[in-house]
This record gives C-alpha cells, sequence and structure tokens, in this order.
DNA sequence: GCCAACGTTGGC
DNA sequence: GCCAACGTTGGC
C-alpha cells in the first residue's frame, strides 16, 4: 500500500465534487506529465490512499482524503481533437497517456493549509515542496500520518 | 495579475 | 544532444 498526493484546481475539480461522485469515483483524466503519469501509470495500487490537494485558489492546501479505485487505463481525453487534453501524437495502439479512477474517502473539516505543511521540520522533504509543479507526487508513510492527523483533528466551526 | 520555477519544444 | 525560447503552473 502506497500514498500518494494529487493537486486540482477546486474551481474546475474540489474535494466536493469527488465527493459527488460517490462510489464510482472520478476518472482522473488530462495528467499531460510524463513523470506525475508513470507514478499513476506503473507505481499506483487499488487501494492506495490519497491526499486531494486544493491549488490555485483562496485556501491552498489539503482539503481531504481519497482512494485508487481502479486499474490504469489509457485517457479517452488525448485521442479526442475537441479536448484541450488532445494529443495528437497518441494512437489507439500506443497511447501516451493513461488515467485512474479515484474515489472520496472524507473531506477536512478544513484544509490544512500549505504553509502549515511547510511549517512542519518533519515535512521539509514532501515532494510537493520539492516539485512544486508535479500534479501527483508520492507521500511518505511519515508525512501522511502527520497530515491525516492534522486533517482528522481539526474542530469543526 | 505578477512573476519565479520549470517542463517541453525545436533549431542547430 | 545542447540550449534558448516558449508555455504553463501555482503561490502570493
Amino acid at each position: 500500500m502506497n500514498y500518494w498526493l494529487i493537486k486540482s484546481e477546486p474551481d474546475a475539480f474540489s474535494i466536493d465534487d469527488l465527493a459527488a461522485r460517490g462510489a464510482a469515483g472520478e476518472p482522473w483524466d488530462g495528467v499531460r506529465n510524463y513523470q506525475a503519469r508513470n507514478f499513476m501509470w506503473h507505481d499506483m495500487q487499488i487501494g492506495d490512499q490519497v491526499l486531494f490537494y486544493h491549488s490555485s485558489c483562496k485556501d491552498v492546501g489539503v482539503a481531504g482524503l481519497a482512494e485508487v479505485l481502479s486499474d490504469a487505463m489509457p485517457d479517452p481525453a488525448q485521442f479526442d481533437p475537441e479536448s484541450r487534453y488532445f494529443d495528437p501524437k497518441a494512437t489507439a495502439e500506443k497511447p501516451r497517456w493513461y488515467l485512474r479512477r479515484f474515489g472520496f474517502v472524507r473531506k477536512f473539516a478544513h484544509v490544512v493549509p500549505l504553509a502549515t505543511l511547510r511549517a512542519y521540520p518533519d515535512l521539509q522533504q514532501m515532494m510537493l515542496l520539492q516539485r512544486s509543479r508535479l500534479s501527483i507526487t508520492p507521500v511518505r508513510p511519515e508525512e501522511w500520518r502527520i497530515i491525516t492527523e492534522l486533517g482528522l483533528n481539526q474542530r469543526p466551526d
């Protein structure tokens, strides 16, 4: 079992949107970075646990928890000329981009802010903090423990 | 909206 | 295969 962090702009797709998908989850299309793709394609496994991160928004940080629901499959958007994720170099025989389905687990009462992560000595090695533009990054067990503890122990308003 | 970081593209 | 130009991401 592995731990991961995935980023999403909540204006486009938030933790609430993921919750609304229910048990079917959401196909995570549009990943167009090779390193992120390789994590998702080769290294994830069904059942892996995921931190859901909100980027490019008012409350930047970890918004809740998700999980890997499916095996990897070719991202259909790469074949669709109408899609912003269309890739003319991808073919059905040799797809370039893959996706998996992610499912909702829970939402934190409050986002655990990026600034909080940055302030924790034990989180300094997080790949998120070192490779800030990568949309999918692995998370170490100790990092998972710290962040979920922060998220789950918050008081609701 | 600005701008730094950084991944990708393409000419040579 | 190098590297400059370019485009995108994402925090602030």
